[in-house]
DNA sequence: GGAACCAGTGTACCACGGGTACAGTTTGCG
DNA sequence: CGCAAACTGTACCCGTGGTACACTGGTTCC
């Protein structure tokens, strides 16, 4: 029976968590199956009896590391919903939500994959790169959503590039993953995070 | 002679550009010395004779970016002073001229080799590291001198992490030729560099 | 006019690691 | 018992980084 104290070790999901981690430090090209296998305790073989090669891995990861992505953000502006009925104030709280999650990370962000991926573009296959652009649609779509109930409500003082202030979310969030590793510095992106927040509530809050 | 219609092809320049865009390309470890000497038809004793192996060719890499980068932004924002005196005025001006400056471009732009690298950073020794940290800090330094002096001037309605402000051009820069190359639109980072200057704009201005 | 030097070429070689192919084996389960 | 899932083991090929070294054609200095 498989049940949650299962000795299952579920080999192909350790093979994705240690690729995750290795790709984002080195890049996919110098990430070696070698070293995976050798990390998971398996064989070479037993590596191409998950993936039938390194493409087929990249892919797995692309799914995996998205799926996660959303789940992260649909659970963050659930919570923030919950708390309000608003829809300015609801994007507010969730950002500020966002923020303090980033906050509270032990250490520096390890990075997003589908940044990574987009660095090294010509390795990977079509299918992966659309999975890439859908990826970050899907984050243009959440956010420009909610612009648009809020300038239904708040209409702004100035003409504002919704799709733009959308992208921005993504946008900076990726920004402020790159400078915070560059400079090792944790409390980048949180503040990067809320410095957005302030761009949206500037733009639509009346004063 | 060496005049400007030198023939001197600059061998060491050519492996310095063919390899920045194959590293933006396909990241740095799937960058091969023999593909780079193939383009640059030259022999592989050729390749060492100008770098003494691979890392040394990453490190003349960041330096001729950062140069370059520096080189852009110092031409930007001169042009941009001397239309105006008045420190926040020059600053929207500056970020107008490289809103435009990026909407011009041919293509989609290829990338940032600070970020390419960033991403695979445990490819690269300390001192590679350091200057991709250093780099980031002087658009830190750039942009926080103006700001200093733009508070000076229009002090902000509410309190202001001017560090992270400052820290946001490069991050929303960033973050913009990610979602560019991602989208493969070359809007977006345009766009998003006037969306910065918005909140530098919202942020100091006088209502 | 010869020596020194710059910017390479050509050839040969090596170790390592990614990747392929495929047959064989263990483990859990109905 | 029988079957499939989840592997292991072995053998092999090739590309890549890197070394070593002898050589060359052009330029400049004295």
């Amino acid at each position: 029976m498989l049940d949650s104290t299962s000795r299952k070790p579920d080999t192909r999901e350790r093979l994705l968590e240690l690729a995750e981690s290795a790709v984002l430090a080195k890049g996919f090209a110098a990430t070696s199956i070698d070293e995976l296998v050798a990390a998971a305790s398996i064989s070479k073989s037993g590596f191409f009896y998950h993936f039938k090669d390194k493409g087929e891995l990249a892919e797995a990861m692309m799914q995996r590391y998205i799926a996660h992505d959303k789940a992260v953000l649909d659970d963050l502006f659930q919570r923030a919903d919950e708390l309000n009925d608003d829809p300015l104030h609801g994007l507010l709280v969730g950002l500020k939500l966002f923020a303090e999650m980033m906050a509270n990370l032990p250490e520096v962000h390890p990075g997003c994959l589908a940044a990574s991926f987009c660095y090294q573009d010509q390795l990977f296959n079509k299918k992966i790169r659309d999975m890439n652009a859908a990826s970050v649609l899907g984050w243009r779509k959440r956010f420009r959503a909610r612009f648009d109930a809020i300038v239904a409500k708040y209409p702004p003082k100035q003409p504002v590039d919704l799709e733009a202030l959308s992208d921005m979310a993504a946008s900076n969030v990726e920004g402020g993953l790159i400078l915070g590793r560059m400079l090792k510095d944790v409390t980048i992106l949180p503040r990067q995070i809320l410095l957005y927040r302030d761009l949206v509530r500037l733009t639509f809050q009346p004063s």
